[in-house]
Formats: structure tokens, C-alpha cells, sequence
RNA sequence: GCCGAAGUGGCGGAAUGGCAGACGCGCUACGUUCAGGGCGUAGUGUCCGUACGGGCGUGUGAGUUCAAAUCUCACCUUCGGCACCA
């Protein structure tokens, strides 16, 4: 029996010795630099699938790299084991959604240990747990006292026929997935977290990296825009206070003709006249009935029902009509807008359908003020139509009219946000339930930190309908109150989950502590994470919440530094064959498990990454599986098999075979830092492909050759850690190859003797010429000159000029 | 709709201002005591040409540049996110 590449016989056995000796465990004491890998922990859903591959085993490969580089590397893992579908499985099957999830658990971390990932499990940290979310609670509670929680009414999707709140997701074309009922928002009470109290901070960037798209997104999602507050008195008898509107164009106000408000907003049932009440209510609920999405949509119609009252324009002290439309947002600025149709798109179609005033602030080259707008304009040069402000150009127009506000009480500079607080209560029941208990005496008090974890109750009854069980447990809702010991009632809500992923990566630190979230020695040890990888897919929502987590957890003076993340790399999102999302309906799933009992885990990580740019996703393609195959394969021949070694080979040989093995060391080390694992395997390739060639051509230097050879495999440990591991121990190195040193490239052997110029005339190639290294322009110009080739294509005219691009090319121009 | 990306051979992709198609799949031919989805060598964008060579070619249209897949503008298509999926 040959010795051939047998991933199954090998793979097993390295993954039990790994386990065994600890070689991945990470000490919190370690003389060497630490380095804390992350990557994000995956939702329990049952069955691991090629994304979660896709995303952890390049993830493992960067970690690995950083093992080798001499770093103490903690790279953990975990499960992010609350949220809905467990409810789901709960109602559809009759199954705990704890037993469902911690099944599932059991079931993924075997599964992912296939994966052959150097994970600390000493370190595992499950949400679900309550040694876990007692400190979310605590984390709660610590917001809570610093007013960074509060209470407050907000929008939700509600479902009459089961009476209870639905997730976007359970919402199928305005219908209850469940009931089929028509879903209506809702203004609900909820608790929010006040993430805008660090909205300018969350757009600073300073000292960390991370990707460009990621930032651009995050700023657009925070959405600072400068303007003003304006307040405009109401012109209804029961109303005294003013409605106060936010505009980034406050130079504009003497063009506001009406005003429109959300169709929530409080001011909307005081003020609605009787005539127009019956029109209102049924715009209020259509509104009600219209996603976000649609609401904000650019091209969609614009529609609205006048209140019947009236507003007084502070500025030119006209009386203009008050408007509801689905265009302006509750949740935005202050709901309330004046609506300037001579400088605004929407407020312009607004009034053109139905017959408002139109009166510009501007006067514009292109554009007669003194006819019927066709089209609004931004902006425009000096103010006409404004009274005192007439003439003043518009670069100084906002600071005077801002100015004039402020001295007369009416409005002042403002800032605001399309950044919303973070909404952190669910109708829910797996979750951690918010630490609260409602007497009737003493109102919303908090659970005593002793007390904590407030512990979901077990063998809870699930209603079809999705509501909260939690509810409906007498013995767990029913509590004397902490402060008086009367009786009293627990809060029924839970915590979004995203609230448990926003401080994980503080607890891998310290994951057992049962005092505090994390020691300060572990703060001080591995905070804060120096590598973060995951899903583009986090972009704003998680990415946002665990920075501003981590900078209110720095100011309430729990950890240092203002960033939780020093670097982020975010890969894409791996498709079936065809090119598509994968799905069972589909019938494009890729099931790593199947694919490890076919190739092997090492072959299957090196195809994920071989696929193309990890940052970009894109379709696994399975029939490509042969390739990395027979590139395996022949790694394992060059090792194993015999070859011919000599201490006479030919000088200039065993310098080309160095030659490469540098250059190999210096692009692929390269590649590695700058997560570009396809690239980095093409050079692996090309190095493997030259040490064949090397091999068959006669007898090979031998120093040269096993540099070669322990080369290789170094470069190739990280990514296919199995196959190293076996060859490694079969050329006599000491165990592991994954605590051994990453090598470095040596310039003196990867110098280039020789540089080949591209030899072009008018842009185009036309030959080329071959040059010693250290040529000088002027050399290279010579040679380039004197090619039989250029002579013929040049003749006797005179270039206009010759470009010379050092060790690239020639361009010489007529 | 809004925000962010991406579009290159038969396929996955490489090249981030300087030789388009590295590396790999597939395909073709040849070799191999190779009975199979093994291994090796050569070829493989397209058109003209026996060949030397040349024309065209990176979603579409314009532009900047000695030089554009790469930069700029407009458009088309696909993907990720849009706040209770995680």
C-alpha cells in the first residue's frame, strides 16, 4: 500500500491531539504580546451551515498567522443562543425553547470542531446561559442608573388576532404571517437605550481600522444633519404649546406656506378640526398599514389630509395650514416639519397636488420668481420674499436667520439625527427578561443586583398565538416588591438580543467570573479586540450597538480605550453553485458536513477561500474541489516521497529554487495580513508547481530543498492545519507546527537578478526587453532604442516624448 | 426608494493607473502496463493570417491620461442593509 494523502486517516487523529495537549488554550498570563481574535458567534439555528465555514475558517487562518507570529492569540467561541426562532420551534412543535436550543447547541459545537479551528473552548460563552445573562441584566441596570435607559412610546407591528407584537420578519405583505391578519402599527411603550447621547462620537473613527464602505455606512445610518428648531404657535384655542419643527433650511422659513406633521404625532387628534376628523382618522390608519420603507420611497405619490387648523409662520407672520403626511416620520427630528415647496422636492409635489402656496426664497439665473415655480431649487443667490432679510446672500443666510430666532425665543441651532435610540425591550419570551418589578406603590423598580439573574421560568405553556408565555405564568410574575415587600409584578419583557452580542466579546475575557462581568486583569489583558471579522451584513446595526456599548461601559469607567474593535474585516456572503443565496427551496445547500466526509476539512476551508476575494463572497463552487485536491495531494508527494539530493547541484538552480522560495515567503505573508487567502493560495500553488519542476530536473541542493519544504508547509499551516500538522511531524519537526514560527522572507535570496520591460509605442505593446536589475534610466532607454523592432516601428521620426516607468515599461509617443 | 458594494474568457477569479485573463475548474490533443472521476506535457478570449504578426476585447455610453478593468460623470443589472431575523 502506497502512502497517499488520506485526509480521513489523519484528520481525526490530529484534532483529538490538539484537544489533549491544549495548544490553543489561552493563557492569561503569557510573557508574549497578546492578540485577541474575534470572530462573530453564530445564532444555534440546528445545523451548521457553509456561511458559518465560510466565515470562521478564514477567520481561524488570520488567527493561526498571529500564533505563528509569536503572539499569546485568544481566539473564542461561542453561541448567540436567544431570539425568535427557538419561539418559533417552540409554538410549531411543542418543544422547550431551551431544550430546542441547547440541542442545537450540542449538535454545532461538534460540527463546527470538525472544522479543525484553533477555538479556545475553555472559553465558550452561551447568551442563553443564566451565568451569562445575569450580567446583560447587570448591564441593564447599569444604564439604567446612569440615564442611559429610559422609557418611552414607539411604533410597533401589532396583530389584533393574536395580540401580540411581531417581529419585521413575521410580517409577510402587511399580514401576520401566523393569523393572516391585517398587521397595523403601534404606539407602544418601550425602553430605549439613549445611543444618540453618543452619535457625534459614534462618527470619529480615530485609531481604528476598519473598512472604508463599513464607516461610510455607519455615518449615513447616524445621519447628522445641522439646522435649527423653530417653533411655530398653533392656532387652536385648546393649544398653547407651539409646534416646534427641525429644517436643515431655516433660511427658508419665509417660503414655508403650510406645515406637516407625522401622522403619530401627539398634536395630531388635539388639533383636528370636526370637519376634518373623519378624513384624518382614516389617513392615521392607512398610514398605519404602510411600511417605512414605502413611507420614505422617492418616487412613491405623496399623500397627506388636512387637520383643519392653522399655524402661524413665526418669520413673516402668515397663517398656513397644517398637514399630516406618511412622508414625515414620527421618529424623526421632531415629527413635525414646515414645508418649504419653492427648496424642497417633496414639500413641492405635496403642494402641487393640492393647489398650496408656493413662494421662493431665492432669486436664481435660471429661474423667474415672479411666475409659478415649474421646479423647486435648492439653492439659489441672495433672499428675496423675506422681509428685513431681503439681499442677504445665501452663504450667510441661515447664521442671521438662526440668530434672529434665538433672540426672539422662537428657535435656535439645532443638530439632530437620523439615528434613532436603540429600542432594547421585546414582547418576547426567550430573552433575558429585563430586570424590573411593578408595585403598585413604588412603580418601576429595579431587581436588587443581588438578585440577579432574574431566571426565565421552565415548562412554560406556548399559545399559538406567539404571545409572551411569561405572561401568562402566574408564579413567575407574581413578586412581593423589593422596597416594600407588598405584592407586586414582574416586567414581562425580555432584552433584544443584539443587547447579548454587544458585550460578548468582554465576557470570553473572564467567561466563568461568577462576581462581575470580567475581572480588571482580564480587562487589562485582552481588551480591547485587535481583530474582528464577520458578516458585512452587521454593518450598522451590531457593529453600531457594541461600540456604543463599549463607550458607555468606558465612561461608567469599566474598560479602557474608545474603540471595542481595533481592526474589521467583514467578508461577503457565500452562494450555492448557482450563484444564489443558499436555501432549501432552492435546493442549493452546501452542507459542510457532507463536504468534510468527501475531501477532508482541509481541503474544504481551502476551497472556501480559494472561491475568490473573502470580502466579497460569492457562489462555492464544488466541481472546483479538485483542484485544491490535487494541489494537496501534491504537497503531500513532495514531502513524502523520495527525492534526489545532492550537495553539487548547480549553483544558478538552487538559486532559483531559493529565489522562489522567498519570494514565495514575502507575497504570500503579504496576502495573509490582508486577508487575500485566494491569492495567497495561487502562490502557494506556484510554489508547490516550482518545486515539482525543481525535483524532476535532477538532483536538488539539499539545505535548499528542505528549506523548500519546511517553507511550504509553514505558509500552508494556517490554512489547512491537518495536512501540515502530519507532514510536519513526518520530516522529523517537533510538535506542533502551529506553535512553530512563521518564516521570513530573506531579500537577499528573492532579489531578481534581471527585470523584463514592456516596450510600448503609442501606448501600445510592442516588444520587450530584458535588463539587469540595477539598470539606469538611461540604460534602459538604450537598450529600449536600440531593439530591432523599435528601429523598424520608429524610423527616422522623432518621438514628442518617451516615457520610462522604472522595472515596468517604456512608452515612447509620436 | 434610500445607504453601501459588485459587474472581466465556457466557469470561479487575477491584475487598483503601466503586458488583461495569474491561479484553478472545464475543454482539446498527446504521453503514461492508466481498465473507472489517476498522473504528466502542451494548448485554450475573439477575429484575420500557413506563419511572423495584426485588429478587437473587462455591463452600456461619454470623458480625463502618453497609458484606463482600474480615475470622473451618466445609465443598466445583481447583491448586502434599512432599526422586533441574527
Amino acid at each position: 500500500m502506497t502512502d497517499r494523502y488520506n485526509p480521513h486517516a489523519i484528520e481525526p487523529k490530529w484534532r483529538e491531539r490538539w484537544e489533549e495537549s491544549r495548544i490553543y488554550a489561552a493563557p492569561d498570563d503569557d510573557p508574549r504580546p497578546k492578540w485577541y481574535a474575534l470572530t462573530m458567534f453564530p445564532y444555534p439555528s440546528g445545523d451548521l451551515h457553509t456561511g458559518h465555514w465560510y466565515a470562521m475558517a478564514p477567520s481561524d487562518v488570520a488567527a493561526r498567522y498571529r500564533r505563528m507570529l509569536g503572539y499569546n492569540v485568544m481566539f473564542p467561541m461561542g453561541f448567540d443562543s436567544f431570539g425568535l426562532p427557538a419561539e418559533n420551534a417552540a409554538i410549531k412543535r411543542n418543544i422547550d425553547p431551551k431544550e430546542w436550543t441547547y440541542h442545537n447547541i450540542d449538535r454545532m459545537r461538534g460540527q463546527l470542531k470538525l472544522m479543525g479551528a484553533s477555538f479556545d473552548w475553555d472559553r465558550e460563552v452561551i447568551t442563553s446561559d443564566p451565568e451569562f445573562y445575569k450580567w446583560t441584566q447587570w448591564w441593564f441596570l447599569q444604564f439604567y442608573k446612569r440615564g442611559l435607559a429610559y422609557e418611552a412610546e414607539s411604533l410597533a407591528n401589532w396583530c389584533p388576532g393574536c395580540q401580540t407584537v411581531l417581529a419585521n420578519e413575521q410580517v409577510i405583505d402587511g399580514r401576520c404571517e401566523r393569523s393572516d391578519d391585517l398587521v397595523e402599527r403601534k404606539m407602544m411603550r418601550q425602553w430605549f437605550f439613549k445611543i444618540t447621547a453618543y452619535a457625534d462620537e459614534l462618527l470619529r473613527y480615530d485609531n481604528i481600522d476598519w473598512p472604508e464602505r463599513i464607516k461610510t455606512m455607519q455615518r449615513n445610518w447616524i445621519g447628522r444633519s445641522e439646522g435649527a428648531q423653530l417653533k411655530f404657535a398653533v392656532d387652536v384655542p385648546a393649544v398653547s404649546e407651539p409646534l416646534t419643527v427641525f429644517t436643515t433650511r431655516p433660511d427658508t422659513v419665509f417660503g414655508a406656506t403650510f406645515m406637516v406633521i407625522a401622522p403619530e404625532h401627539s398634536l395630531v387628534d388635539r388639533i383636528t378640526t370636526v370637519e376634518q376628523r373623519g378624513e384624518i382618522d382614516a389617513y392615521v390608519v392607512a398610514t398605519g398599514r404602510t411600511t417605512e420603507i414605502d413611507r420614505l420611497s422617492t418616487e412613491r405619490e405623496k399623500t397627506g389630509a388636512f387637520t383643519g387648523a392653522y399655524a402661524i409662520n413665526p418669520f413673516s407672520g402668515e397663517r398656513i395650514p397644517i398637514w399630516i403626511a406618511d412622508y414625515v416620520l414620527v421618529t424623526y427630528g421632531t415629527g413635525a416639519i414646515m414645508a418649504v415647496p419653492a427648496h424642497d422636492q417633496r414639500d413641492f409635489a405635496f403642494a402641487k397636488k393640492y393647489g398650496l402656496k408656493i413662494v421662493p426664497t431665492y432669486d436664481h439665473p435660471d429661474v423667474d420668481t415672479t411666475k409659478p415655480l415649474e421646479a423647486p431649487y435648492a439653492h439659489g443667490g441672495r433672499m428675496i420674499n423675506s422681509g428685513p432679510f431681503d439681499g442677504t446672500p445665501e452663504a450667510d443666510a441661515a447664521a442671521k436667520v438662526v440668530a434672529q430666532a434665538e433672540s426672539q425665543g422662537i428657535g435656535e441651532g439645532a443638530v439632530t439625527y437620523r439615528l434613532r435610540d436603540w429600542s432594547v425591550s421585546r414582547q418576547r419570551f426567550w430573552g433575558a427578561p429585563l430586570p424590573f418589578i411593578h408595585c403598585p406603590t413604588h412603580g418601576t423598580v429595579p431587581v436588587p443586583d443581588s438578585d440577579l439573574p432574574v431566571i426565565l421560568p421552565e415548562n412554560v405553556e406556548f399559545k399559538p398565538t406567539g404571545q409572551s408565555p411569561l405572561q401568562l405564568t402566574e408564579e413567575w410574575v407574581n413578586v412581593p416588591c423589593p422596597v416594600c415587600g407588598e405584592p407586586a409584578k414582574r416586567e414581562t419583557d425580555t432584552l433584544d438580543t443584539f443587547m447579548c452580542s454587544s458585550w460578548y466579546q468582554m465576557r470570553y475575557a473572564d467567561p466563568h467570573n461568577p462576581e462581575r462581568p470580567f475581572s480588571k486583569a482580564a480587562a487589562e489583558q485582552w481588551f480591547p479586540v485587535d481583530q474582528y471579522t464577520g458578516g458585512a451584513e452587521h454593518a450598522v446595526m451590531h457593529l453600531l450597538y457594541t461600540r456604543f456599548f463599549w463607550k458607555a461601559a468606558r465612561d461608567m469607567g469599566l474598560v479602557e480605550g474608545d474603540e471595542p474593535m481595533k481592526r474589521l474585516v467583514n467578508q461577503g456572503v457565500i452562494l450555492g453553485p448557482d450563484g444564489n443565496r443558499m436555501s432549501k427551496s432552492r435546493g442549493n445547500v452546501v452542507a459542510p458536513d457532507d463536504q468534510v466526509d468527501k475531501w477532508g476539512a482541509d481541503a474544504f476551508r481551502c476551497q472556501l477561500m480559494f472561491v475568490g476575494p473573502w470580502d466579497q463572497g460569492g457562489p462555492y463552487n464544488p466541481t472546483g474541489m479538485s483542484g485544491i485536491v490535487r494541489w494537496l495531494n501534491r504537497v503531500w508527494t513532495l514531502v513524502v516521497e523520495p527525492v534526489r539530493l545532492t550537495d553539487s547541484a548547480p549553483p544558478e538552480e538552487t538559486k532559483a529554487l531559493r529565489r522562489t522560495t522567498h519570494k514565495t515567503i514575502a507575497s504570500v505573508t503579504e496576502e495573509i495580513a490582508n486577508f487575500r487567502f485566494n491569492t495567497m493560495i495561487s502562490r502557494l500553488m506556484e510554489h508547490s508547481t516550482a518545486m515539482q519542476k525543481a525535483r524532476d530536473a535532477g538532483p536538488v541542493d539539499r539545505e535548499a530543498w528542505e528549506e523548500a519544504v519546511r517553507t511550504a508547509l509553514l505558509l500552508t499551516a494556517p490554512l489547512a492545519p491537518h495536512i501540515t500538522e502530519e507532514l510536519w511531524e513526518r520530516i522529523g519537526q517537533p510538535y506542533s507546527i502551529h506553535l512553530a514560527s512563521w518564516p521570513t522572507a530573506d531579500p537577499a535570496f528573492a532579489h531578481d537578478d534581471e527585470v523584463e520591460l514592456v516596450v510600448q509605442i503609442n501606448g501600445k505593446v510592442r516588444d520587450h526587453v530584458t535588463l539587469p536589475a540595477e539598470a539606469s534610466e538611461a540604460d534602459a532607454r538604450a537598450a529600449v532604442m536600440a531593439l530591432p523592432r523599435v528601429a523598424e516601428l520608429v524610423g527616422d521620426s522623432v518621438p514628442k516624448k518617451v516615457i520610462y516607468v522604472p522595472g515596468r515599461l517604456v512608452n515612447i509617443v509620436f
